[in-house]
DNA sequence: ACGCCCTCCTGTTGGC
DNA sequence: TGCCAACAGGAGGGCG
């Protein structure tokens, strides 16, 4: 599941030899992703051109080409990686970049809820990334924004944090570990923030995807970096997919709990339900 | 505006 | 052993 730290992990990989590759051709094998991949628009505006750049908003990886960007989304179980050019397509490798200096990059993603697509001119516009709240990393993301996003709004605290307009990159597993962190219960309603209590849990989300970036991920089945090692954060993990284990703090059992239709892990000890 | 729920998809797991 | 339902979830979109 790329989160953030998996998806920066993946920019900075590729960032290391990508940049000034052309792209020779590209192969699509299967244009239903998330979104219907326009072949024939990638092919005409990548074809032949540098990549320049990788950025990343959120989630979404952004390489700067030609007149625009080639958005990409690894949505569940997206891979990108490094490829072997010789070897024989796989069962969902999706697409593949055939690079100028013989390498080749492949997306690989069985549940295909990942996308492709091309964005002519400014990447900010588009609306999929226009509506997007602060990134968690930098300087817009602090205690005093939290505070007054979350206040009138009465759902959950790992809803708040998994909601993009308010922060984004941050999925259930990091919302969980953020949440234990900071010592909060992942169903307190929002608009029960205190300042003190805000300053903690932006201080923790920070904490966490620094850590977990600083690991290279988490890989808990799929995941791999773009040079196919996986990410070492899950041994660092405290509640997520912890159910029934010891809380490494206080030792209570970790509690796994419905948010709707989603799962989260707390520890009873350390974060004490809402009042 | 808010917040809940549905949807897309496939591999894995667990019950019978 | 086989079958099938449940589950995993990012995030857009629909609806009350």
């Amino acid at each position: 599941m790329p989160e953030l730290p998996e998806v920066e992990t993946i920019r900075t990989g590729l960032a290391t030899w990508l940049p000034g590759r052309i792209i020779r051709r590209i192969e699509v094998f299967t244009e239903k992703l998330r979104w219907p991949i326009a072949a024939t628009e990638l092919h005409t505006h990548l074809t032949g051109h540098t990549i320049r750049n990788l950025k990343r908003r959120g989630k979404y990886l952004l390489w700067e080409v030609g007149c625009g960007h080639l958005l990409i989304h690894l949505g569940m179980s997206g891979q990108l990686f490094r490829d072997d050019p010789e070897r024989t397509r796989a069962l969902h490798d999706h697409l593949f970049w055939i690079l100028d200096d013989g390498s080749r990059i492949c997306l690989h993603d069985p549940r295909r809820f990942g996308a492709v697509m091309w964005i002519n001119g400014a990447w900010e516009d588009h609306p999929l990334l226009a509506g997007l709240g602060p990134e968690p990393l930098e300087s817009g993301f602090d205690a005093a924004y939290l505070w007054s996003r979350s206040r009138g709004r009465k759902m959950a605290l790992q809803s708040l944090l998994m909601n993009g307009r308010v922060v984004v990159g941050v999925g259930n597993i990091y919302a969980a570990e953020a949440l234990f962190q900071a010592g909060l219960h992942p169903t307190t309603p929002a608009h029960t923030l205190t300042e003190n209590a805000a300053q903690r849990l932006t201080t923790a989300v920070r904490q966490v995807l620094h850590q977990a970036i600083a690991q290279g991920g988490t890989t808990l089945r799929d995941y791999r970096q773009s040079d196919g090692t996986p990410g070492y954060f899950a041994v660092s993990l405290q509640v997520y997919g912890r159910e029934g284990k010891p809380c490494q703090r206080c030792t209570t059992p970790i509690v796994r709990l419905r948010l709707g239709q989603r799962s989260t892990y707390l520890c009873p000890g350390c974060q004490p339900p809402p009042c």
